[in-house]
RNA sequence: GGGGGCAUGGCGGAAUGGUAGACGCUACGGACUUAAAAUCCGUUGACCGCAAGGUCGUGAGGGUUCAAGUCCCUCUGCCCCCA
């Protein structure tokens, strides 16, 4: 048999057999253990990138060799179908979101399909079909019932000139709208929140679980759910208001001055005299127009004004002023803050702004504060001073010291307790917004919000509607749509218009592959239950944060419901790097150049300016003019390079830069395993599969020729490698050099007639399966097979094959290497230290020196510590 | 400012504390060819040497150890997250 490798013939031909065959349906035989591999499912931009190739080929490699090791595997894939880009194709080119949406699904399904991923496609989800967006909303229902769901007051972008709501991603870095141009203007309206404050504690706890992921992320998470603990302190004002605070400090109440509320906080109107009213409304309009990190940001100059009335210090009853001010932010904490000036920079800032009072409670060892003399704020250790009953205590969070003290003497007086407060905050899901999941809740005059009953989800999405992109949400303008009976009690009512954030819909679509035609609900406990958590998660650590905590949210809330009987969704996470390309860029200018454009591609220059240009990898994008098509590389090279590539090219955490010298490298690579087996198959000994089957009686090491035991080594070093690279931590790209360290053994074994040489082209097509599906099912069909390789046993290592009869001892003087030698492997350690003491090496370093020790390392080295 | 990570040939990257640079790319030399492509063989960390061989070498400096890319400390540079 004599035939070139060309992988448009293969591929394409094997797709197709896979699929009617049904290969890679999910099992549901309950004899084998369960995997689940996940890819975090994609936005149908229309198009696919290198980005997605990446995810999806190493989820499918996983998949694979799960597979073949007796899993039954769930390989799943869908759509996160909702969100604004299908909102503007309809602005801009007047094409239905649907239409646009479902477009790009097919579209990149098919390009998808190219790349030979063994998706169980019936199983497909898309969050934007009415049949996947009823049960988010019954899920939205679960959260409203369990008093998670709730509506207040929050503050939006506003554009003025389009009258509409904007999403952060449609304010640009100036604060200027997108389309409109307008200065954004924040204005607040009545929103729908989720209380994930509930179970912030447990969130952050149950990281401690989830020792498959990585350490990066879980710190990620763990600061952005932000827990402090402190106290809270009750102080009174004037009026004998309370004003409660939260403070990491309790132990400073003493060198309280003055107090700083949120400009928004509910008592400011209250407090304020009339002397101070302009004052302080000119000053809360300002704020208002300020967005969180102007107000926030260190180091900017401080302002505020005193709303002229007074405070109680609990601890010593000292009248204190009450003081607004922007870097207090009303959803933090309580909104309102002790100023400790001595002792926080803000407040230090802050104090000598305005002339506050400064007043020192913690003295540090090796120096005197002087309240006058400060320059900048002393939050470090000392002892606490002027405190009261805190006097003489060593200052600090540690059990014994100040803060500790401070909580017990504030819960005794009843002047507050010790508590945790966390920089989380509920999640604001309400969107403004057509194309998303309508929130299923009717306003009725008389009964308030009320959730429409189950029998009547999904709330659809109505199609006859117009888009401006001007005005209030498509959905707002409907009145046919929106006006509907209370389903309560029969008075006309309203439907909520706001849509939900497309993030609900992507924290639980996990649970719905397990079941997903299901029909009577949103997914049946005990299949879910079975396949769930998810054993290897993988997708860009841009989700970090948002997503996989959402999705744990979740978890937990329906767990808690009686629906899911696990803590956390994803047992193990791996977050893949970029892929990049190779960009041209005009380090002068800053200008990316077209490649096209340039001449020289190896000097490469500036064709407009004639500067020299700078070669950089960096993320692919139209802007860059680096991006480099699925598509293209699959029909010049087809997807099994491209696979391996991908693979080879870096580890699967790390960034991928793109280079085509390396895809041809892999293109070689599968060009020079199709001529071994080729040739193999066209050396025409008797009976190729006998041949391979002669292998399974174990030939005993103890009849083979050397070349041949060399050989099998070689071979089952190969199985044992990439075994182990496929487990633990996914070490793809040493897995393809195994490959090719095997491709080469066999290239280079004399014994090309043995039948371990048949073994070992069996175990390269084997292993190679997972990494090139195509190529590696039609060689192995041109052996002769009649079944699929994807349906084979994964190979088991041979020990006894591992053994080699000679090891290279190495023979070090003083550490240093300075030769090696080969020794029968079964030497003892005192034979081997003779072996090494007789050598030449050894003679020559240790003739006429003390030997002051030998360190023997059986089967490595002997090393001689000479004087 | 706080927290985390990374740093190895011309390049991507390998190395349970035990021969640093596996595997691949690039480059160079050779074979085959009328020629080229493809393919195959060889060389490819630096320096010295005809060679045998030697010296140096994993961002910089120090330490632990018989032995350090790997462990510890200090520093520099880059990246990420939070502010």
């Amino acid at each position: 048999m004599e035939s070139r490798y060309i992988p448009t013939e293969i591929e394409e031909k094997w797709q197709k057999v896979w699929a009617e065959q049904g290969l890679y349906k999910t099992l549901e035989d309950a004899g084998k253990p369960k995997f689940y591999a996940l890819s975090m499912f994609p936005y149908p931009s229309g198009n696919l990138h290198m980005g997605h190739v990446r995810v999806y080929t190493i989820v499918d490699v996983i998949a694979r060799v799960r597979r073949m090791q007796g899993y039954r595997v769930l390989n799943p894939m869908g759509w996160d179908a909702f969100g604004l880009p299908a909102e503007n194709a309809a602005i801009e080119r007047g094409i239905p979101p649907a239409n646009w949406t479902y477009q790009n699904i097919a579209q990149m399904r098919q390009q998808l399909d190219q790349l030979g991923i063994s998706f169980d496609w019936e199983r497909e989800v898309t969050t934007c079909a009415p049949d996947y967006y009823k049960w988010t909303q019954w899920i939205f229902l679960q959260f409203f019932k369990a008093g998670l769901a709730y509506q207040k007051e929050a503050t939006v972008n506003w554009d003025p000139i389009d009258q509409t709501v904007l999403a952060n991603e449609q304010v640009d870095s100036e604060g200027r709208s997108w389309r409109s141009g307008a200065k954004v203007e924040r204005k607040q309206l009545r929103q729908w929140f989720l209380k994930i404050t509930d179970y912030a504690e447990q969130l952050l706890n149950d990281l401690d679980k989830l020792t498959g992921w990585p350490e990066k992320v879980r710190l990620m998470q763990a600061n952005w759910i932000g827990k402090s603990t402190g106290a809270q302190v009750i102080f009174r004002t004037e009026s004998d208001d309370e004003l409660i605070v939260f403070t990491t400090r309790p132990d400073t109440l003493w060198g309280a001055t003055f107090m700083v509320l949120s400009p928004e906080h509910p008592l400011v109107e209250k407090l304020t005299t009339p002397r101070q009213a302009k004052a302080i409304k000119t000053y809360q309009e300002e704020a208002a127009a300020k967005s969180e990190i102007d107000r926030t940001a260190e180091g900017r100059e401080k302002t505020g004004v005193w709303t002229g009335s007074y405070a109680i210090n609990p601890v010593n009853d000292e009248k204190i002023p009450i003081w607004i001010a922007d870097y207090v932010l009303m959803d933090y904490g309580t909104g309102a803050i002790m100023a400790v000036p001595a002792h926080d920079q803000r407040d230090f800032e802050f104090a000598k702004t305005f002339q506050l009072p400064i007043k020192v409670v913690v003295q540090p060892k090796d120096q005197t504060l002087d309240a006058a003399r400060m320059t900048e704020a002393y939050p470090g250790e000392g002892v606490m001073v002027n405190s009261g009953p805190l006097d003489g205590v060593p200052a600090g969070k540690e059990k014994g010291q100040s803060v500790e003290a401070a909580i017990a003497w504030l819960e005794k007086n009843g002047k507050g307790k010790g508590t945790a407060n966390y920089r989380l905050r509920d999640w604001l899901v309400s969107r403004q917004r057509y194309w998303g999941a309508p929130i299923p809740i009717v306003h009725c005059p008389n009964c308030g919000a009320v959730p429409v009953p189950d029998g009547d989800l999904p709330v659809r999405l109505p199609e006859e509607v117009e888009f401006s992109g001007r005005g209030p949400s498509p959905l707002a303008k409907l009145d046919s749509w929106i006006n509907v009976p209370c389903p309560t009690c029969g008075t006309p009512a309203k439907r909520e218009t706001d849509t939900m954030d497309t993030f609900i819909c992507s924290s639980w679509y996990f649970l719905r592959y397990p079941d997903a035609r299901n029909e009577q609900q949103a997914f049946d406990p005990k299949k879910t239950n079975d396949w769930m958590p998810v054993d290897q998660y993988v997708g860009g650590i841009e989700h970090a944060i948002l997503h996989l905590l959402y999705s744990r949210f979740f978890t937990k809330v329906l767990r808690d419901r009686g629906l899911l009987n696990f803590d956390e969704p994803f047992e193990r996470l791996l977050t893949q790097g970029m892929v990049q390309g190779k960009t041209y860029k005009n380090p002068r200018t800053g200008k990316y150049v077209v490649p096209m454009n340039i001449t020289d591609i190896n000097h490469p220059v500036d064709p407009e300016t004639g500067d020299a240009l700078e070669v950089v990898y960096e993320k692919m994008s139209k802007s860059k003019y680096n991006g480099v098509a699925p598509g293209d590389v699959v029909s010049k090279y087809g997807a099994d390079t491209a696979r391996m590539f991908i693979l080879f090219k870096a580890p699967p955490e790390k960034d991928l830069e793109w280079d085509e010298a390396d895809v041809e490298g892999q293109f070689r690579f599968l060009n020079r395993v199709w001529r071994l087996v080729t040739d193999f198959v066209g050396a025409d000994l008797p009976d190729q599969l006998g041949a391979r089957h002669s292998r399974q009686k174990k030939a005993p090491s103890a009849e083979l020729t050397k070349d041949e035991k060399n050989l099998r080594r070689a071979i089952h070093t190969a199985i044992k490698a990439v075994t182990e690279d496929l487990e633990g931590d996914y070490q793809f790209n040493t897995a393809v050099s195994e490959l090719m360290k095997l491709s080469n053994a066999l290239t280079d074994a004399p014994c090309k007639d043995s039948p371990v040489y048949a073994e070992g082209i069996n175990a390269l097509l084997i292993l190679l399966a997972p990494f090139a599906p195509h190529i590696a099912e039609e060689l192995w069909h041109s052996l002769g097979h009649q079944d699929s390789i994807h349906s084979q046993e994964w190979l088991k290592v041979d020990p006894t094959a591992l053994v080699a009869d000679e090891i290279t001892l190495v023979i070090q003087i003083n550490g240093k290497t300075r030769g090696a030698l080969q020794a029968p492997a079964q030497l003892s350690k005192d034979e081997l230290e003779q072996l090494a003491r007789s050598s030449h090496v050894a003679q020559k370093y240790i003739e006429g020196k003390e030997i002051r020790k030998v360190i023997v390392v059986p089967g490595k080295l002997v090393n001689f510590v000479v004087a």
